[in-house]
DNA sequence: GATTAGTAAGTGTAGACTACACCTATCTGG
DNA sequence: CCAGATAGGTGTAGTCTACACTTACTAATC
């Protein structure tokens, strides 16, 4: 096996998870990039990549989604602040309206999962052969 | 905007989504790629690529997940047939899970996402197009 | 017997995302 | 003074996808 492995590290994520998450949590509360960060675990999400994470917010602003400005607030390293563009806003229905179609597709395929693994357990179980 | 835009063509899908889907439609009944290419439909995935299913079989054959043979049969051309190899099945439950946290993350996901549609609906606001 | 449509299987390639490794700067507490 | 937390970032290889395009065999029609 070359790369691709038996293992599934975030794989049933959907393309975006990131950005979507991002938007998601910005459009609750404008925040900042380590902020961000910390919260993002609350979707369930682990060991995310911060410098993916600094990157996906850079490009979204570049793409018009999130405006930021920099707070040089109390304590600590100054700190830049995102919140949503209208643009981002729309970017983030009209994603939720993929993620909703996302959802159903695994439902429909998890559905039909767990059907044949119920067959093929109650089998006696042959399957092999045909070798080559 | 360069390349990404506000659309959402396939966007909620996760990752490998084709090779989880031969895979399912495969464990369920041995198959060559057309065949697979009118199945997919069924789990609701609309507008597959011939080319990148032909080429998902091919590499899922390389990684030893699936093994063809040729089928010169009763009429039309030859056919290359796939069935599971015990690699595939480990493959399939592996990713299943991976599936299954995804419809999790989802569903975390939308119901914050519901929220603040909500939350955001009730003041004057107008904001149509809800979730489409 | 030539042409078209349907069945079947592919290749080439650019662009997008992710994952992992690595780097810089500021501030606070011991 | 310096370790560790806070904060933000770059470089890059590998992987997936989407779109465009090609080949071949068979059956029916003109």
């Amino acid at each position: 096996m070359k790369g691709r492995s038996t293992e599934e590290p975030q794989g049933g994520l959907p393309r975006n998870y990131l950005r979507a998450s991002l938007l998601l949590l910005i459009a609750e509360t404008p925040a900042h990039g380590y902020d961000l960060l910390e919260q993002i675990a609350q979707l369930g999400l682990r060991n995310v990549d911060p410098g993916g994470l600094y990157r996906a917010l850079r490009v979204m602003e570049q793409d018009g989604l999130v405006a930021s400005w920099w707070e040089h607030s109390t304590a600590g390293p100054a700190r830049r602040s995102y919140k949503l563009t209208d643009e981002g806003v729309e970017w983030l229905h009209a994603w939720a309206g993929a993620l909703r179609e996302g959802r159903r597709f695994l439902s429909a395929y998890l559905t039909r999962y767990d059907k044949i693994v119920e067959e093929t357990s109650t089998e006696i179980h042959v399957t092999e052969n045909l070798t080559s």
